[in-house]
RNA sequence: CGGGCUGUGGUAUAACGGUAUUACGCACGCUUCGGGUGCGUGUAAUCCGGGUUCAAUUCCCGGCAGCCCGACCA
């Protein structure tokens, strides 16, 4: 079996060496596209079905569009086909015959939501119209990576239409901080910050993008999901119009948002260690796993009541016999479960069994009398152990700069620098290409700073009186 | 798409241009079982297409794919 070391310089190896040790997924035949399998996707649908929840609490209804998306429809929004006709995939045949017109499979689906929106919404009474769709985009990037850059990936892209920009704004960022957020921080146990993209790196065709970004193990950033405000941009080119109380005909403002397969590569990134992944009890398959010692009668009696004493709380129990415990140990922590349960002969004779955790690899015998609650304050503290370690790795590599050599060093170190800036986009452009690294974020919970400011890079006075986060990035 | 490295059973590796090595895995049997038991028997491979050669895993060209570095990005 593989051995997982993280190092310096082939921290990306470390990432495939986990992915492929904890069985999540794997290359396709197909050039940038992953197979993602089942225990990967296990783990896909708990994200899946967590979030789905808390959108249909907010309202949102689920729709399904065509995959296939008219060449002409992406070519209506000027901006939107120019950030993305780089990386389209094109179907030009059908049926045997050459199409009249090419069809994109899609990257995104603003064009042919909005086109139906069009139809559906006619009166101020028709909004807000709240609609997330559950689907597969195709993006030709240059550089696959599994999980976090695939050519075909798995996300939800929601799709709102407002009567006010207000509304609209307000509901992109109340997507952001209410669903993204609680689910990134709450669930996968990684903090993020929230904030507002750069001009550079907005969402192509958006009038605002806000996001929320996450520092991984090895200093980089990920941006681990987008909340777009694109005011009437989509709307004025589909024509998705209403009439308001007064009878006036007006364009919707809409909002666009979405998560993505990324997520799983940043739950790697986030907590997994040496011996392979390490999963917050809230996103695991499997919370419990039970291992047996030299079984006999009296102890696979015992993991059955333990088993039932445990219902609700999802445990496998491994009665392969043609692996020493010593090897489903290794297995299982591999694939990042939250907690072991050891059984054998000289516990039983206690009334014992023993406890190991994953996040911390503690070891320790608990009485069988009190093992439910035990397991349960086990796993309330791996998730909340393991949201604090990802917190505290992020508070030691940021780092704060005022001038320019200060800058260079601390990027080169990794981690968030935050610094005044100018945002202009030809000054990010040459910040990137002296250090790799590019404004990530202008966070909300900034502080404001009094005085002059003067931009970390080009030296011109500075209006905006936080600072912007700098980082290199996946 | 540019620069660098690489492509051999499922995985990891070996082979001066000459019968494709070894380990792990997998299957079966026995043996073990508190952190990767031991033994035996089996199973399985040169990325694709050209070229040079009596002979190509090895040399050359092209393609495809992966990794790293740029540009792109959820």
């Amino acid at each position: 079996m593989k051995t997982i070391t993280k190092r310096e310089n082939d921290y990306s190896q470390w990432y495939l060496d986990v992915i492929a040790a904890a069985d999540l997924a794997e290359h396709s035949v197909v050039r940038g596209c992953m197979v993602i399998k089942p225990y990967g996707y296990a783990i896909w649908e708990k994200m899946v079905s967590v979030i789905d929840s808390m959108l249909k609490e907010k309202g949102v209804k689920n729709a399904y569009f065509p995959i296939f998306i008219p060449e002409s429809f992406l070519e209506r929004e000027k901006k939107h086909v120019k950030g993305f006709s780089p990386e389209l995939a094109v179907v030009t045949h059908g049926g045997g015959n050459k199409l009249q017109e090419p069809l994109i499979v899609r990257p995104t689906s603003e064009t042919i939501i909005y086109d139906s929106f069009s139809k559906w919404i006619n009166s101020y009474r028709d909004l807000p119209m709240l609609i997330n769709q559950w689907a597969n985009v195709v993006r030709w990037e240059m550089r696959p990576r599994l999980f976090l850059r695939t050519t075909e990936f798995l996300w939800q892209e929601g799709h709102t239409a407002h009567v006010s920009l207000e509304e609209a704004d307000k509901y992109a960022l109340d997507i952001l901080n209410n669903v993204y957020k609680r689910f990134a921080e709450d669930y996968m146990a990684m903090p993020v910050y929230t904030g507002q993209k750069s001009e550079g790196e907005k969402f192509a065709g958006a009038f605002k993008t806000y996001c929320i970004e996450a520092m991984m193990q090895d200093g980089k950033s990920l941006q681990a999901g987008t909340s777009h405000n694109l005011s009437d941009n989509f709307s004025k080119s589909f024509n998705v119009s209403f009439l308001d109380e007064t009878g006036r005909k007006k364009n919707v403002f809409q909002t666009s948002w979405g998560v993505s397969t990324r997520l799983i590569g940043g739950l790697i990134m986030s907590h997994s260690d040496d011996r392979g992944l390490v999963l917050p009890p809230k996103i695991a398959p499997i919370h419990v796993v039970i291992i047996p010692v030299n079984p006999n009668e009296k102890i696979l009696d015992t993991i059955q009541s333990i088993r039932q004493s445990l219902s609700g709380i999802p445990v496998e129990v491994d009665l392969r016999d043609n692996l020493n415990p010593g090897e489903k140990y290794y297995e299982w922590e591999k694939k990042g479960i939250p907690i072991r349960i050891e059984i054998g002969p000289k516990d039983l004779e206690k009334g014992e069994i023993v406890m190991v955790r994953r996040d911390s690899g503690v070891k320790k015998s608990c009485p069988i009398a009190g093992v439910r609650l035990t397991i349960e304050k086990t796993l309330l503290d791996i998730q909340e152990n393991l949201f604090l370690k990802a917190l505290d790795r992020r508070q030691k590599s940021n780092g704060k700069a005022d001038s320019w050599i200060a800058f260079e060093q601390k990027i080169r170190s990794g981690g968030y620098v935050f610094a005044h800036w100018c945002e202009g986009e030809d000054c990010e452009a040459d910040i990137k290409k002296k250090t790799k690294a590019v404004s990530r974020f202008l966070s909300f919970d900034a502080d404001e700073e009094g005085g002059v400011h003067v931009c970390i890079n080009c030296g011109k006075n500075v209006v905006e009186k936080k600072r912007w986060a700098f980082a290199k990035a996946y």
